[in-house]
RNA sequence: GGUGCCUUAGCUCAGUUGGUAGAGCAAUGGACUGAAAAUCCAUGUGUCCCUGGUUCGAUUCCUGGAGGCACCA
């Protein structure tokens, strides 16, 4: 019998969570989280997470199983899912995923390609000399390292510029030769919903939702991590504005309204990534949820 | 009530010695295979407040008016 993974996508603040939770209950389903900053468990109120109510509705996976100072990346986070959504498998034939990190989305249900690790200290050195040198000297390794990856990746970009070179440097072998070989077959079957709203009411919906969030006691979180601002897991919608009022450089109004808008922001990119999944079928927000179940009950019977 | 200054893009403001205009921010579109809530790229047509006059031509100069700010009464 074939398995499926049922991934739910769309903006932030859409109300992927309260669908996943419906659905999860009535495929009495486990839930994969893919959301690259729910993975921390000392941020829960500035990243929208699951509530513990919530997270008793269903079996979660991948929500606060990390801490702030761990390293994470998208490459083991692949692996990860993909044990835990087998293992999932053995009891259901349904697994649920919802996130907003599309790049994670995309690595579960299309496959990584396998890089090698290389030790961090390349990354370490090259941003380094990205500062000390600008970044037509690393152009111009790349052009002569990989001439295939410099034709095709954005190279006033650094992380992307650095991430190619780190793989060049790391493993003498050019970055694009590790790129688009055999992928291991999934072991499922996907199934892509979206949820849609009008721009406007996407944007006040994040508006409200910043106003809850302080009201949640934003402010105390940010406060107690605040020792840690230089860590990635806090380069964060939501932290890094508020690390500028902590600072006294920003006042708090003008802090909330740049949350505001760098999640406005934040929301536009994911439609962005979201829409050029074709086969994506999109529901409004408000849609009964009974409509999307009988939606998925008959992909699930068409592919069986 | 009097005097002075101001009114130009969603906002803050430049500017045109008269030939219908441009910055920053905001906004919009996009890219992105181990930093991804990250990072990067692209995009500037607006009754130049209204009215009448001078002029080949007025957003620009002049008359009158409206609104705002400041000072004086």
């Amino acid at each position: 019998m074939d398995k499926y993974l049922i991934s739910i996508v769309g903006p932030t603040g859409i109300g992927k969570t309260s669908l996943s939770l419906k659905l999860a209950s009535y495929f009495e389903a486990d839930i994969i989280s893919a959301d690259s900053r729910q993975f921390y468990k000392e941020i829960p109120i500035g990243t929208a997470a699951p509530t513990a109510t919530e997270l008793n509705v269903a079996k979660h996976h991948f929500i606060h199983h990390k801490s702030i100072k761990d390293s994470y990346s998208v490459g083991t986070f692949e692996k990860d899912a993909n044990a835990q959504i087998e293992q999932s498998h053995l009891l259901n034939q349904v697994v649920i995923m919802v996130g907003g990190s599309g790049l994670y989305v995309d690595a579960v249900i299309k496959g990584f390609d396998d890089f090698p690790d290389v030790n961090p200290e390349i990354r370490t050195q090259l941003n380094q000399e990205l500062d000390t040198n600008g970044i037509e000297a690393l152009q111009k390794e790349l052009k002569e390292l990989d001439p295939e990856s410099y034709d095709s990746i954005a190279l006033k970009n650094p992380h992307r510029l650095i991430r190619a070179l780190e793989i060049c440097r790391g493993t003498k072998l050019p970055y694009s030769s590790f790129l688009n070989k055999k992928k291991t077959k999934k072991s499922f079957k996907t199934i892509s919903i979206g949820i849609k709203a009008e721009r406007s009411l996407i944007y006040e919906r994040i508006n409200n939702r910043v106003d809850q969030m302080i009201e949640s006691g934003l402010l105390e979180e940010v406060k107690a991590v605040f020792e840690h601002r230089n860590l990635n897991a806090l380069n964060t919608v939501g932290y890094k504005e508020l690390f500028h009022y902590f600072d006294g450089e920003w006042t708090l109004d003008f802090a909330i309204s740049e949350i505001k808008k760098n999640s406005r922001r934040f929301a536009k990119r994911q439609l962005t990534w979201f829409q050029k999944n074709k086969k994506t079928k999109w529901f409004d927000y408000d849609t009964n949820p009974e409509i999307i179940i009988n939606y998925l009950n008959q992909e699930l019977k068409k592919t069986s």
